[in-house]
Parts: structure tokens; C-alpha cells; sequence
RNA sequence: GCGCUCGUGGCGAAAUUGGUAGACGCGCAAGCCUUAGGAGCUUGUAGGGCAACCUGUCCCGGUUCGAGUCCGGGCGAGCGCACCA
């Protein structure tokens, strides 16, 4: 019996040992001070849930350690911490619902995820924990509001906002889904509210900007992009008839302006009021308070349009003709100037809007629809003169100005210049670039969370909490639970929010409302490494030495959430001068989703994974790499119980290996060039993240190692258990011990491997005729052109198919001959 | 509608980036070993054909000696944005 025999190695004991071993050797911690080579690797720490820890949590965390513990290898002092986003509305929920109270559910939540996480493996210096409940956390989360503030990127203001009546508080635009909250699903509603806000937009242009220099994955880019919403045009001023007033409209179609033919307000605009006529108030004011009373939902998701005219008349500057003003639903007060000027021959929308929804009115109110775009499709000529909406859609570089004066003729690119510098002239119009991301609300009406530091005082207005005074402390209050009435659990308590003014030491009020989660998280990477640290923020020494992060993992989802933040926090930081780079994530990858049998995990389906149950049945090793294996690391994968066998059996023959390795002898060259080639892939791969192949390359020379029907040579064997470390770190270590090394495997470097040594003596190369393939003949890699033809014409399987004096060859040297006849 | 990512065996997936399609694993089949096996080992496994061979990477075209890969068009899926002017 000389094949390898797999002796089920026994994961509870080898695993529970060699953390108690990391933990007492202190193998995991960094040297933060002086470390040569940092290297910062970061994965999105969770959220403190009672379910406990998710499959999907532990796929994110694999992935980064695994990125970890490979650049260790490669002699990096790598640091990789974890924490708890503890603070905010999904821990204050759960303990909503099962009636428990934040402060004292949220460190039990907190223990049970540490407990989950140790049994995982994962390579993290627990000494820099952070968790942002706590007061030595949200202190400085304070501080960044207060650094944010004075720069003057805090405002506070009254504007509508999207309002969850079931978590009960204002939530940011990026927190609203199709006009649901992201967290409940609840319908979220306007309301009129005092806010603090963040002057993110300010920032629009560098947020963008900055993202081509980015390595970060595409889909992550591409979603930032969308949700910046850069659009360039005009605002273009239209004089109000019998009014010292204009109207100033946004649009990114200047070159259609000979064919706006009416005006559309949003109906909560402003100038409304002032413009429309007496015979048309009554009509207006019935409408707006029909209109503004609408959720959310409905007015910007239903497609029925509807309207009202204001009576007044402003002028086209473009044709000088007269058009009316109108007020309508489809028109959003948040977006541009809260006007536009319709073009019904050439928008869709307001296409629509003419023909479906004020037909009595139409002729009334000279809703005219005006062609003024011709159509020409390539291979087609010509579009017939009917004005359609469609043709504002399909815009192609042929299509040309009609009906346009001195314009006609010009293509819709050149039109648009033209007619901005037209109008620019006499006053009109002005190039301007918009973007759809609004600023960041970043209060909320509820208990969890740091409460904002900012003081009220009759005599002194606004006053921010001096820094000397933070932590504004969170209160134990046992009546936490949110209501509808638009104001903070904390404003019951007057024995809290009653202070004395820190400028005029008179009777003041502390602002009751508490900052957005995503606050917290949108500076934690600036604290971890400075965690220990209680006189400061973050250290400028350590922090100029380990960040910008090196390698950011986590999931999409936070595509426009928490990373936007974070860029936004970092950028503001710098032009604070508290730090001096732009970008918090140098590589930022997004790790796909795990699914379960083809479906979503979800506990109404059932299907969800308990990771405690397979750690407990498989190990946690091999927990770890069969989520490695199952797919592509950035596009998840399906889970499927039965898939985690096959690598249980390699990590059984491969300890089988291990223990049955012999020193005597010499290793086999056949095997050892496996070797080398092998320690080339899996580096790699590994370093590419394409974790399931460099697993598959490690499966392949296990293969070998079988098929060479003999005990393996120590040589043969001990470099896999590097190559095989930061996928099963524990196995990794037992395996090196048993080669009776005293060190961490993690310290003993990633292999070396040979490029003569990887080398193969001899190779297949294809033989094609005619680009077909007929058959392969071997030899060495560098054989000549000439070598080849001739072992492949000895070949009758493929000489048959050569008919006559080759016209051609072609020879890809080491891969594949192509005959011609 | 706009943007991004993608489409390969029964299944999860590979393919050195234009060069032998289906590595690796699951499942399945046959065999060995077993009192037994949800254990272990061996072999096979894209489809068709007795075979020589033929056909095959969503569909249609193109470039090329050669296309899963590049180009044009279409169909389909997932994600993001969306009455955003």
C-alpha cells in the first residue's frame, strides 16, 4: 500500500488549538508603530445582529483574510481589523421588537458574533476592536461632525424629506428605494422638517472625478456614477408676461428651445404664488394642496400625469412667442431649478403630458406640439415630419435642426453650443452642469445613535459642543422608542437636553436629534489603527503610515451608501488638513452573493445557513474554502451542502500526505515541476482574488501526488501547506508543526518557485489542418517549425488530411501548427 | 428608458486574453474493498455515430490561417439609477 491513505483529520481539536496558540503567541497583532512594509486590509465590519453571524458575512471575511494572510506570506506587515457597527437604527429595531433595550442587547449581540468569529479563523488583530456604541468611538464621531462643521459643510435647514412612519425618523436619499425605506419597505412620506445636513453635493464633481483613478470593481464605479447623476446643459430664463420676473428652467436639450411650447413648474415652486393669475387661483391652490399631500411614492413613481395652468404667460427667448405656465405633478421641485420648459415634440414626457392628460385643455392653452429635431436613421434617410417623441430618444449624430431659424440644419451636438451661446448673449441662458446627488441628511428622530453635539442658545444661536467637552454622552432612557411626532426620543428629557450655553454659560438646549448611522462607518478605517488611542481621533503618524487601505472587500450593496460617505468624509478631512489623501480605499473589490439552491437565503424560504452548524460538522477550514470554490470570489455563488465534501477530501489527503511524508530519498523532477508550476498559479490567482482557480490548481497537484502511486517526498509536500495556509490556516499550521517547524506557517514566507525548474522537457502541441484540429504531437518547447511539420506528417491520422503541398504553415511556437493546402 | 456586468456539460465553473473548449469540484455510472455504507480507492462522464468521423460556448452576420474570446446587429438574465428635464 503506497498511495496515499486520507486519514480524516479531526478539525474541533486542531482548530481550537491553533487559535489558543495565535491568541497566546500574539500572531495575528502588528507591529503599528514601525511595521516596514504596511499593509492595511480592510473588510465591511457587521452589524451586530441577534441571528448572529451570516453565511454571507463569513463569504466577505474568508475573501479578505484570505487576501490577508497571502500578503503576510509575501512579507507584508499586514493588518487587518474587525469591529461592530453597533450604533444605529438596525440594532435599535431588533431590540425594539423583542422588547429589549438597545444599551443592554446590543454588547450580548456583540459577544455572540466574537465568539462566532473566533471559531472562523480569521487573521485579525482583536487588540484594535472597534465598536461604534461606544462612548470612546462616538466621541470622535462627534468630533468628525464637529470638523465637518466648522469647515462649514454641516447646515442645518427646514426641507422636505423622506419620512419612514414605521422607523419612525428622516431617512437620507440614499436610504429611500423606489420610494420605500431600504431598511422596512415602509412607504416613505414628505414631510417638512428641521434637518442637519451634510454639503456632499459640493462635492459631486471630485466624487466623480476621482473615481477613473480608482481601482475599484466596475459595478461599484458604475453605481456611484449613476447616483452622482452628472448632467450637462443650460438654464435658460424665460420673462414672465406682465411680471418683473423670469422663470429659469433646467435643460440638458437647448438646441430643441424653438419647440418648447409651454412652461411646467413643480407645484411647490416657489414663484407660483406670484405668477399665477386671479381666475386661475382657486384651481392652483386646490391642486398644490392636493399634490404636496402626496407620498413620495406615488409622485414619483406613478406615471399619470397631471396638471393645472397658472394663467400666466412667459415668453420663448428663442422664437419670442408667447407660452403658458403650468404647474404639474411630473415636474420634482429637488431636481435642477424645479422648472422646465416642455418640448411635447421631442420628450417623451412631455409627449405624454399633452396628449393623455389635458386634452380639453389643449387647444384652450395652446399646448402646441412642434417639431423641431429631424430624424434621420442611417441606412433609412429621412424620418417623415411627425412629431414624436421618440425622436428625443433616439438621437443619433445624423439628426438635425428643423423649424430653428438661423439654426436649421445644425446636428443636435453642434445645436446645443449654438444656441446656449446664442441665448448667452442677450442674457438668457447660462451652461450649467447639474447632479442629481442632494446633499446628505444626516439626523434622525431616534435614541440609538451619537447624539449631534450642537447646543441652542437664545442669545448665541447655534453653538457647537467644544471639543474638550465630548463625548455628548447618550443617556440610559428606558422610554427609547421612536413616535410619529417628527422629534427625537432624547427631546423628553429635559434633564438632558436643559444645558448651560459653553459660549454664554446661559440656559441652552442641546439639539435632541441623533446623527445617521452611516456617520459612524464613514470614518471607522481612520480609527482602527489608532484604536487604543484616547486622546485623539486618529494618530497623524500612524495614520500617514498605514492608510489610504490597501484592500477594501466588501458587498454592493453599500455601493452608494457607505462608500460614497466615506469618500466624502475623507475628502472634507483632508481640506480640514486633518489628513492628506483624497481616497480612504486604494482597491475596493465587491464580493458577489452567496444564493442557496438557485434562490435568495431568506428565512421565509428556509433555506438560510447556520455557519455554526457546518463549522461544527466540516471545520471551519473547510467551511472557508468550499465558500472559495464555489465561484468566482466577486460573483458569490450557490451553495449547495452536498459541493463541501470534495474539499473536506482534499484537506483529509492532504494531511493524509503530510503525515505519511518521507525524508529519505529524493523528491520526484516530474512532481517537483508540478510544483513549481503550481506555486506560480496559486500565487496568482490568489493575489487576483480568483480564489476558486488557484483552489482548483491546489486540487490538480494533490492529484499528481496521488497518481504517482508512492508515499510523497517532504519536498513535494510541505510547500503545498504554504500555498494552502491563508485558504485553511489552521490545518496550514498543524500540518507545519508536524514538519517540526517551531514558527507560524504565516511567518515562514510564500514559497519560492523556479521558472527552469517549472519548465516542461517536453510538450503537446496541437496540429491543425485547415484551422482544424487533427491531432497533437510532442516534443520539446523550443522544437522549430520544421521539427513539428515533420512529427506531425509521421502521423497518419493527420497526414491524411494534408492533401498536396502545403500552402501555408503557421506555428505558434510551444502551442499549435496550422497547415494550409 | 439610461448605465454596468454577464450568457459555456445534468450542476457550480475553467480556458495562459485570438491558439488543443469543458481544468477543478459536485452529481451520476461501473468496478474494488466491506456484515454494511451518506466511508475509502479505481475508471468513465459535452452530444451524436459500431467506426473513420461529425456537431458543439444564446441567435444572425463580419474580421482572421484560426473566434467562447475581437467587431456589428439581435435575444435573454442579474444589478444600479429613473417623471432627474
Amino acid at each position: 500500500m503506497d498511495t496515499i491513505e486520507p486519514i480524516a483529520y479531526d478539525p474541533t481539536a486542531i482548530e481550537a488549538k491553533w487559535q489558543r496558540t495565535w491568541a497566546d503567541r500574539g500572531t495575528n497583532q502588528v507591529d503599528l508603530a514601525g511595521a516596514k512594509r504596511p499593509f492595511y486590509s480592510l473588510m465591511m465590519f457587521p452589524y451586530p445582529s441577534a441571528e448572529g453571524l451570516h453565511v454571507g458575512n463569513l463569504f466577505a471575511f474568508t475573501g479578505s483574510d484570505i487576501s490577508a494572510r497571502f500578503h503576510r506570506l509575501l512579507g507584508y506587515d499586514v493588518f487587518q481589523p474587525l469591529g461592530y457597527d453597533a450604533f444605529g437604527i438596525h440594532s435599535e429595531n431588533y431590540a425594539l421588537k423583542i422588547g429589549a433595550h438597545p444599551m443592554e442587547l446590543t454588547p450580548k449581540n456583540v459577544a455572540n458574533f466574537q465568539r462566532q468569529l473566533e471559531r472562523a479563523g480569521l487573521m485579525v488583530d482583536w487588540r484594535q476592536k472597534v465598536d461604534t456604541s461606544q462612548r470612546d468611538y462616538y466621541r470622535w464621531t462627534q468630533w468628525v461632525f464637529l470638523q465637518l462643521h466648522k469647515q462649514g459643510l454641516a447646515y442645518k435647514k427646514a426641507a422636505a424629506v423622506n419620512w419612514c412612519s414605521s422607523c419612525k425618523t428622516v431617512l437620507a436619499n440614499e436610504q429611500v428605494e423606489g420610494g420605500a425605506c431600504e431598511r422596512c419597505g415602509t412607504v416613505v412620506e414628505q414631510r417638512f422638517l428641521e434637518q442637519w445636513f451634510f454639503r456632499i453635493g459640493d462635492y459631486a464633481e471630485r466624487l466623480l472625478g476621482n473615481l477613473d483613478g480608482l481601482d475599484w470593481s466596475e459595478v461599484t464605479k458604475s453605481a456611484q456614477r449613476n447616483w452622482i447623476g452628472r448632467s450637462e446643459g443650460a438654464e435658460i430664463k424665460f420673462d414672465v408676461a406682465g411680471h418683473d420676473a423670469s422663470v429659469r428652467v433646467f435643460t440638458t436639450r437647448p438646441d430643441t428651445i424653438f419647440g418648447a411650447t409651454y412652461l411646467v413648474l413643480a407645484p411647490e415652486h416657489p414663484m407660483v404664488e406670484t405668477i399665477t393669475t386671479a381666475a386661475q387661483r382657486d384651481a392652483v391652490r386646490a391642486y398644490q394642496a392636493n399634490t404636496t399631500k402626496q407620498d413620495v411614492v406615488s409622485r414619483k413613481t406613478v406615471l399619470q400625469k397631471t396638471g393645472v395652468f397658472t394663467g400666466a404667460v412667459a415668453v420663448n427667448p428663442a422664437t419670442g412667442t408667447n407660452v403658458p405656465v403650468w404647474i404639474a405633478d411630473y415636474v420634482l421641485m429637488e431636481y435642477g431649478t424645479g422648472a422646465i420648459m416642455a418640448v411635447p415634440g421631442h420628450d417623451e414626457r412631455d409627449f405624454e403630458f399633452v396628449h393623455e392628460l389635458a386634452p380639453a385643455f389643449r387647444e384652450d392653452c395652446g399646448l402646441e406640439v412642434e417639431q423641431v429635431i429631424r430624424r434621420v436613421v442611417a441606412g433609412e434617410g429621412e424620418g417623415a415630419d411627425t412629431p414624436l417623441a421618440e425622436a428625443y430618444a433616439a438621437s443619433t449624430g445624423a439628426d438635425h435642426l428643423v423649424n430653428s431659424a438661423q439654426f436649421d440644419g445644425l446636428s443636435v451636438a453642434e445645436a446645443k453650443t449654438a444656441v446656449i451661446a446664442w441665448l448667452e448673449q442677450n442674457g438668457h441662458a447660462t451652461p450649467v452642469v447639474n447632479y442629481r446627488l442632494h446633499d446628505w441628511c444626516v439626523s434622525r428622530q431616534r435614541y440609538w445613535g451619537p447624539p449631534i453635539p450642537i447646543v441652542y442658545c437664545d442669545a448665541c444661536g447655534t453653538v457647537p459642543v467644544p471639543e474638550a467637552q465630548l463625548p455628548v454622552e447618550l443617556p440610559f432612557i428606558s422610554d427609547f422608542k421612536p413616535d410619529d411626532s417628527g422629534i427625537s426620543p432624547l427631546a423628553r428629557h429635559a434633564e438632558w437636553y436643559n444645558v448651560a450655553c459653553p459660549s454664554c454659560g446661559g440656559a441652552a438646549r442641546r439639539e435632541t436629534d441623533v446623527s445617521d448611522t452611516f456617520l459612524d462607518s464613514a470614518w471607522y478605517f481612520l480609527r482602527y489603527p489608532s484604536a487604543r488611542r484616547d486622546d485623539v481621533a486618529f494618530d497623524r503618524d500612524i495614520t500617514a503610515r498605514w492608510l489610504p487601505v490597501n484592500s477594501y472587500i466588501g458587498g454592493n450593496e453599500h455601493a452608494v451608501l457607505h462608500l460614497l460617505y466615506s469618500r466624502f468624509v475623507t475628502m472634507a478631512l483632508k481640506d480640514g488638513g486633518h489628513i492628506n489623501f483624497d481616497e480612504p480605499f486604494t482597491r475596493f473589490r465587491a464580493h458577489g452573493l452567496i444564493i442557496r439552491d438557485g434562490a435568495k437565503m431568506s428565512k421565509t424560504k428556509g433555506n438560510v445557513i447556520n455557519p455554526d452548524e457546518y463549522v461544527t460538522e466540516w471545520g471551519a477550514d473547510a467551511f472557508r474554502m468550499y465558500l472559495m470554490f464555489l465561484g468566482p470570489y466577486q460573483d458569490g455563488g450557490d451553495f449547495r451542502s452536498q459541493g463541501i465534501s470534495g474539499v473536506r477530501r482534499f484537506l483529509d489527503r492532504l494531511w493524509g500526505s503530510v503525515r505519511d511524508a518521507r525524508r529519505d530519498g529524493d523528491a520526484d523532477p516530474d512532481v517537483m515541476r508540478k510544483l513549481h508550476q503550481v506555486i506560480r498559479k496559486v500565487g496568482d490567482d490568489t493575489g487576483a482574488l480568483a480564489y476558486n482557480t488557484a483552489i482548483a490548481a491546489m486540487m490538480e497537484y494533490m492529484n499528481v501526488l496521488r497518481r504517482a502511486e508512492r508515499v510523497a517526498h517532504v519536498d513535494e509536500v510541505q510547500p503545498l501547506v504554504q500555498l494552502v495556509a491563508p485558504f485553511a490556516p489552521h490545518l496550514a499550521e498543524e500540518c507545519w508543526a508536524h514538519f517540526g517547524h517551531d514558527r507560524s506557517v504565516f511567518d515562514a514566507g510564500w514559497p519560492l518557485w523556479d521558472p527552469a525548474l517549472a519548465e516542461e522537457s517536453t510538450i503537446e502541441i496541437a496540429v491543425q489542418v485547415q484551422g482544424k484540429t487533427r491531432g497533437r504531437v510532442t516534443l520539446s518547447p523550443d522544437a522549430t517549425q520544421e521539427e513539428v511539420l515533420q512529427a506531425a506528417m509521421a502521423d497518419a491520422s493527420i497526414a491524411k488530411f494534408v492533401t498536396g503541398e502545403p500552402k501555408k504553415i503557421i506555428y505558434v511556437k510551444g502551442r499549435l501548427l496550422n497547415i494550409l493546402v
